[in-house]
DNA sequence: CGCGTCCTTGAACCGCGTCAAGCCAGGTGG
DNA sequence: CCACCTGGCTTGACGCGGTTCAAGGACGCG
């Protein structure tokens, strides 16, 4: 794993407008979190956390994307969600010993880890902090429940819809998507070949366009329709 | 809806020892909470927070239990998770304006209910409770994101396995469930016709036994050896 | 140019959801 | 006390959607 304290290594410095850490901790706690936490830079496909080993603490990303993993039935893996810059990896570890999940860097990521110790004394020393990433979960915890609901109730057809508004809604990046199809299915909850279908029947019906590795979509109303009964 | 102020309405004569409230605020917390919060009595197949409604506070169960559910496509129910005394209902609501889910009592249920102002300022004032409701909250995150892999990978034997197995973990009222058919197999994720077989299955191979409404659960290794894999 | 990886498409099987009928227990009224 | 009704549970039969298996195509890389 390559790692190295980068020059930014300074929260005060940072230009990560949406991390917690700066936006609700005191002056004092910046500091003594700057000194604490280790800033990585994690390659394309490279672990961040993995299931099953210890909680080392909570990582929050600089800069970057990731996919939270978990895998099931032969090795078969769910794709639990996807992370961006200002998010935060390993929360789900908090009070437990073991990673439930893994996180896999999608494309080159500056990730700061802040230790287990550190980050509880941030905790109890700053309120506004912990009630923040307090909603932050409550927001994942919905999120999460509703895709149990997709998971038992949408078709394929519906799941497709929603795994590619998941991934526009959350990158933005003038409508692109570009996972892997065994990603983009793991998201989805089904198979690469199923997913292949779909998105051919969508591109056929000029929902969305297909080129080369990317995929654009066209008709976002129609998509939202398809999940609008959920 | 039936509402009245129990005798004991205040938290410091409460034995109700699992609540948040008594294990981690100060005593003059819990004096102001006292006077704030309204405690219910609910009945039966009453709503205790209806999906869409204002978000009024948070529930805390002082006895009894509930069904956390969401409604899906036609209609169709998923029980997303089972509470129990001590457990907090509504949390989900926090940082938005509408209860994403709805909580209905499976039986005569006492609530607590704290109003939005009053919970946000126990939240500030007292770090050690907000930083342990925030692990409570990882730990159904945990659960949560288990339960969309299983709805995505496991069979329908290998749900009920998992229905049978959370209900016992939780209650573990000497191995015994008392859910509605449809209510069981709405938290499994799979029809009641479908469960019927299962369970008639589970009965002839003497892993459960069926005694009018009660499910109990013999062979438990079983049960477990069978979701082991996920 | 050949190989490996990923994606796409086709075909066949089967698990599960749906529909429908029968069963059992409890409640109600004649 | 019995007849009837109702709601929940069980069981059977059927058909569809989706998984699986398999083959072929597109592309990048050595």
């Amino acid at each position: 794993m390559i790692k190295f304290n980068t020059q930014e290594s300074s929260c005060n410095q940072c230009l990560t407008q949406d991390c917690f850490i700066k936006k609700y901790c005191s002056e004092e706690y910046m500091t003594i979190i700057s000194n604490a936490k280790e800033t990585s830079v994690y390659r394309q496909n490279q672990y961040i956390a993995y299931e099953g080993n210890t909680v080392l603490g909570l990582f929050f990303i600089q800069s970057g994307k990731a996919k939270i993993i978990s895998e099931g039935i032969n090795g078969k893996v769910q794709v639990i969600r996807l992370t961006k810059q200002g998010d935060i990896i390993g929360h789900r570890g908090l009070g437990g010993e073991k990673y439930p999940i893994s996180a896999i860097a999608l494309e080159e990521s500056h990730i700061c880890l802040i230790d287990n110790d550190t980050i509880y004394e941030a905790f109890i020393d700053n309120p506004k902090l912990t009630y923040e990433l307090m909603v932050y979960y409550s927001k994942e915890l919905r999120y999460s429940e509703t895709k149990i609901k997709n998971q038992t109730q949408m078709n394929v057809r519906e799941k497709v819809a929603d795994a590619l508004l998941y991934c526009n809604s959350l990158f933005n990046e003038n409508s692109r998507i570009q996972l892997k199809r065994q990603d983009l299915a793991a998201l989805a909850g089904i198979n690469s070949e199923q997913l292949s279908r779909i998105l051919s029947e969508f591109k056929k019906e000029s929902i969305i366009s297909l080129s080369k590795d990317e995929i654009s979509i066209i008709n976002q109303d129609y998509l939202k329709k398809l999940i609008a009964s959920l």
